[in-house]
DNA sequence: AAGTGGTCTAGACCACTCG
DNA sequence: GAGTGGTCTAGACCACTTT
């Protein structure tokens, strides 16, 4: 197994964080690469002489940090970083939809990943105060729901849900689930929508469990939440997008005038 | 204390999922209040019929969400939540430091609470790679770096280091700690400076310790990362501003133009 | 079958907080 | 001193993966 040293018992950190630390400096020094598995458990118990719990203690710190990720029956490897997704804030650009590519098409193209959407899902249901208040519906007004799942190579990277009022989705390709070329807002501007500007909120926290098991992620990464609202030429919200992304598979970008 | 539920045998949740499960639904549904103290592990044992182990990786599951903080002597208590900072698009708005206000001060008048920054420190090194890339200077040129830490009504929020070229900043009241009013912003578009755009990269992770110990948080608790670059009318980069913002206390607000 | 991590028990001693 | 969480031990049985 990899070299490690070992405890020093006049350290006044414990045991279990030394043993952590010895295995945190490990991985960032390249030692153990990406996708390399750590010393079992039986293996650091043996090498630092301590009980299994101890060692088990050591590698949930680590989990804690994002840093590795356990495999039933496998053993813990050392967490693959997915490829960073920069989201530029021209990604809704009409030239993009004009070249008949959705936004997330049209920036994994630019970023060379594989993109991907699955589990979409359409529904209408009444909106809640939240959404009901950015669109500027009276609450309880019906909307359309769309639910998808995003990935990248293969990996889900985002889960997204859009609300649109339903006197605007109503009959339009928007409730089907693949809504044609450009994507939802294509259809948007030819229904006469002509988009002015998005409003984007975002934030991070953890995952809950529902958004670790859609992001296939354990706890310890956490998720950056972008909510979206999209305005037409006549300051109408025509959408609100709720994201969840993977925090360390994305980085945003915006422009900012300074007046 | 609080009333909870029973461990179901037939659940195919192990028993510390559904302690951490009711603990959850107390905390979400306001039973147990932010800064109320959740059960001890005694109690739990003797309420659930269980060893200590599995009451405190009960405990584990809520620490690794950030729900709750652990208090050595007193009790594990439901995190209270920060009051959050709206960050909007227009906070480097010029008539916010026409008005004598710097960013922080300005943004903490419109949301009701107390602002404060502390550790300033104001030093000179040689670019780092990042750095001067992101300033458009020749790496190893020498920059002004300002650190400092926010707070709000008392608690650390953001951490921040400004990188500005020497040249900009050299002799200028920037190299105080405090560079009067409006901040430095001001400062620099009174020297011929005036800022015409920002662009910002926004980004989420856990923090590292160092970060945890200045901002005061526990493991568990994200950081949202921003690094803002200012740009002068001429297109100059003037300052690269790094920042690590305690996530749960940040909501970050931008406007896109559809083009 | 052997090796891995996941869960659990029943104890122990320690450090910290509070009355 | 009593109550709290922090750390550790030495076992046990289970579920999953690989050979």
């Amino acid at each position: 197994m990899v070299q490690l040293g070992d405890i020093d018992r006049s350290d006044p950190r414990p045991p279990y964080q030394q043993i952590a630390g010895m295995l945190r400096s490990a991985i960032e020094s390249g030692t153990l690469e990406p996708g390399a598995r750590l010393p079992s458990e039986a293996a650091l118990m043996e090498n630092f002489g301590v009980a299994r719990m101890t060692a088990r203690q050591a590698i949930q710190e680590l989990r804690g940090e994002g840093l590795v990720i356990p495999e039933h029956g496998r053993g813990v490897f050392v967490r693959p970083m997915p490829p960073v997704r920069r989201l530029a804030s021209d990604r809704f650009a009409r030239r993009h939809r004009d070249a008949g590519k959705a936004a997330f098409i049209a920036e994994a193209d630019k970023a060379g990943y594989q993109p991907g959407v699955d589990r979409i899902e359409i529904s209408r249901t009444t909106a809640t105060e939240t959404i009901a208040e950015r669109l500027r519906l009276p609450a309880g007004d019906e909307v359309l729901v769309r639910d998808r799942r995003y990935l990248a190579n293969g990996r889900p990277v985002e889960v997204a849900t859009s609300y649109l009022p339903i006197a605007i989705a109503d009959g339009t390709p928007i409730e089907e689930p693949d809504p044609g070329p450009g994507g939802i807002y294509a259809r948007l501007e030819e229904a006469g929508h002509t988009l002015a500007r998005f409003s984007e909120e975002v934030g991070a926290r953890m995952p809950t469990p529902d958004e670790r098991t859609a992001l296939e992620i354990g706890p310890g990464i956490p998720v950056l939440t972008v909510v979206r609202t999209a305005y037409d030429v006549n300051d109408l919200a025509v959408e609100v997008c709720d994201t969840v992304k993977v925090a360390p598979a994305y980085l945003l970008e915006y422009d900012v005038p300074a007046q």
